[in-house]
DNA sequence: AGCACGCCGACT
DNA sequence: GTCGGCGTGCTC
């Protein structure tokens, strides 16, 4: 009892699903970002001492013990506890973004080691052109301030963009503080690291979830201690226990694939800015096509702006024609229209490559029976299953469910009776096979490529010149760098215009254009082909003008009246049930319990796109808010106030990028 | 998230 | 009569 006394209370915050933080009990007082094992329940869990007065009032057990790793940064707590207020998410489980049991585990490699460390600022500086010049030194001033501020860097494919915030890099290895560079999807490492590694003499460490958890381990270690310079990784980088980050650099900010969709949700370019003004860093933005949302910030003032207007090497901008389907169709039953083939047909003659486009994995988006019409659909999701002719299986793509074609169709039991519906990519690819018996074809979709080892082997192969024609999805629109690819093919440019999705036109622009810009790198003049059936639409107009910053003012003038984003908020709300009725029953309930403010809509409940995801029923919800209206606060207010039954889940995505 | 506690169906 | 299903609630 006495003794009792003489102990102090400190709070825990565990990675683990709770908002608030624990009280625990120690002999003498530790300092923010401790990690301490500590007893939860019937068991023990590591945790972080977080910087905020513990509980006085409720029993408390003892530390356990404390871990020898570094105190997780200062800068990095505070980001934590941001990310969690703004996205309406439990503190412990964005902790877990952070810190995960996994990391800490004593275990150290035996032997073999990685020199993460050791990028010279002055290795192989590059040959810039002026404009890249004066971007770059804008950037290195940017850095060289120790403060925080955000950059947008807006080059036009090919410009050499990369080459310019890797100077922002070396002038952070100068200052000796950190830097991470976050890329959308980690299939693009593999080029990045390979220019990095041309710049400063060694790879960068990187970070993404194909990581092997030895690897993982040393890295996050690695990090703590300040002994990585640089990291090339994914959106998840962002939560890496920097001790004094300097740079925060987002490629292809506009990517879609930034915004996390399940768990905590949360965006990481938005984050990633936040990441850098917590620790009074320097945060660039760098796209060919940069987001509206980045585009208004920089009109506003709220971040600086540099343009890169011209092609790096004298290349030139390809030149992009539209294919009108309804003058110029394919042949029955086939989805490439003779105008592209021929175009296909003289870069090979040419002994140069050619790219076709369709963001659509699979064979066939639909498989229907003929005798009756009947659909092959998902059991779990309202979705039709794609036929992947590779693999002999109906996949869904939404939940993965697969199935073999049955031999007769469920419906009427007709045999022999499906008919494939709709092109995929492995079903272009079957067509360039038939019209171009001898072209070498390669199919690039997430299917093959599934990390930066295959991205690395098929770029090797392309490369090479060991393919004629590649046909792929968006995979294939990004990054690359192949300079004996002068032909490009789009499809399907109608694809991505449907559904009542908000930035639906704004990512069609963004693709194609990103797409378009694989054509002609290099001495070689590029050549686009885009199929429509609406070519005078205007993102269609758009993709072929290339003239984007007008594009971003239409659709600015469109979204302004309404408030939408940018000139307005959003919160999704998603309800789901494996029980319908109760799915209903609470979005109902949501609907009555609304709030009621000037400055803020609720619209819905309506049916999500697909109101039957992986075995669970869902509505949707829409709060709409001006600009200024704080939406944390009033979804919380709101969630608090309605009843919603264990079985039933709230999931909150404030600021919604996808609206299924 | 785990894990324990607690009330209703088929079995050594 | 028990083993065990997973619904509910708690963890400093």
């Amino acid at each position: 009892m006495g003794l009792s006394s003489r102990l102090t209370r400190l709070s825990v915050l565990l990675p683990r699903p709770f908002d608030a933080a624990f009280t625990y009990e120690t002999e003498s007082a530790l300092p923010p970002g401790t990690l301490v094992r500590v007893p939860l329940g019937p068991r023990e869990v590591v945790g972080v001492v977080w910087d905020e007065p513990p509980d006085d009032m409720r029993p408390a057990k003892s530390v356990v013990a404390i871990l020898e790793v570094p105190p997780l940064p200062v800068a990095l707590m505070a980001f934590i506890d941001w990310v969690a207020a703004y996205t309406l998410a439990r503190r412990g489980d964005v902790l877990a973004l952070a810190v995960k049991e996994s990391l800490l585990a004593a275990r150290v490699r035996r032997g073999k080691k990685i020199d993460f460390s050791g990028a010279d600022a002055s290795f192989a500086p590059p040959d810039l052109s002026a404009a890249q010049a004066h971007a770059a030194t804008m950037l290195v001033d940017a850095v060289r301030r120790h403060a925080f501020s955000v950059t947008l860097l807006d080059g036009v494919t090919g410009s050499g963009k990369t080459e310019v915030y890797l100077e922002a890099v070396a002038q952070a290895l100068r200052e000796r503080r950190q830097a991470v560079v976050l890329l959308p999807e980690i299939a693009l490492s593999v080029q990045l690291i390979d220019r990095f590694t041309r710049r400063f003499g060694v790879a960068p460490a990187v970070w993404h979830s194909e990581l092997t958890p030895a690897l993982r381990r040393e890295t996050f270690r690695a990090v703590a201690k300040g002994d990585v310079d640089v990291v090339v990784g994914a959106r998840s980088a962002l939560f890496l226990p920097f001790p004094d980050l300097g740079l925060v650099v987002v490629d292809e900010e506009h990517e879609a694939a930034f915004k996390q969709e399940d768990g905590v949700i949360y965006h990481a370019r938005d984050m990633a800015v936040v990441r850098a003004r917590l620790s009074g860093a320097a945060c660039v933005l760098a796209s060919a096509t940069p987001s509206l949302e980045s585009v208004e910030n920089a009109a506003r003032g709220r971040y600086a702006r540099l343009d890169l207007p011209a092609r790096h090497g004298g290349a030139l901008l390809p030149q992009i024609q539209a294919v009108d389907l309804r003058a110029h169709p394919p042949e029955r039953g086939k989805f490439i229209s003779p105008v592209v083939l021929g175009g296909v047909r003289a870069a090979l003659a040419r002994g140069e490559q050619a790219m076709l486009f369709l963001n659509r994995r699979g064979y066939a988006p639909l498989t229907l029976c003929r005798h009756c019409g009947h659909r092959m659909s998902c059991p779990n999701c309202t979705a039709w299953l794609v036929e992947h002719r590779t693999r002999a299986r109906l996949i869904c793509h939404h939940c993965d469910y697969g199935a073999a074609l049955p031999p007769k169709c469920p419906a009427c039991e007709a045999e022999q009776s499906f008919v494939p519906i709709g092109p995929g990519v492995e079903r272009i690819a079957e067509e360039v096979a038939w019209v171009f018996p001898t072209a070498r074809t390669l199919v690039m979709t997430s299917d093959a490529i599934t990390g930066p080892k295959q991205a690395q082997a098929a770029a090797a192969a392309i490369l090479a010149g060991d393919v004629d024609v590649i046909i792929g999805t968006q995979m294939v629109a990004k990054g690359w760098h192949f300079p004996k690819l002068t032909m490009v093919g789009v499809v399907d440019a109608d694809l991505g215009l449907g559904g009542g999705d908000l930035r639906a036109g704004e990512r069609t622009v963004q693709l194609l254009h990103q797409v378009a810009g694989r054509a002609g790198r290099a001495a070689v003049p590029g050549q686009v082909m885009v199929q429509s059936y609406v070519p005078e639409h205007p993102v269609i107009a758009a993709v072929l003008s290339g003239n984007l910053p007008e594009f971003l003012v239409q659709e600015a003038a469109q979204r302004q009246p309404g408030h939408w984003p940018p000139y307005g908020r959003l919160v999704a709300l998603i309800v789901s049930a494996a029980d319908e009725r109760q799915a209903d029953a609470v979005a109902r309930a949501l609907s009555r319990s609304a709030p009621y403010i000037k400055g803020v809509d609720i619209l819905g409940p309506a049916p999500a796109p697909f109101a039957l995801l992986r075995g669970r029923f869902r509505k949707r919800l829409l709060l709409k808010a001006d600009r200024q209206v704080a939406v944390q606060e009033i979804t919380r207010a709101w969630l608090a106030r309605t009843d919603i039954p264990r079985m039933v889940r709230v999931d909150v995505d404030v600021d919604p990028v996808s609206f299924m």
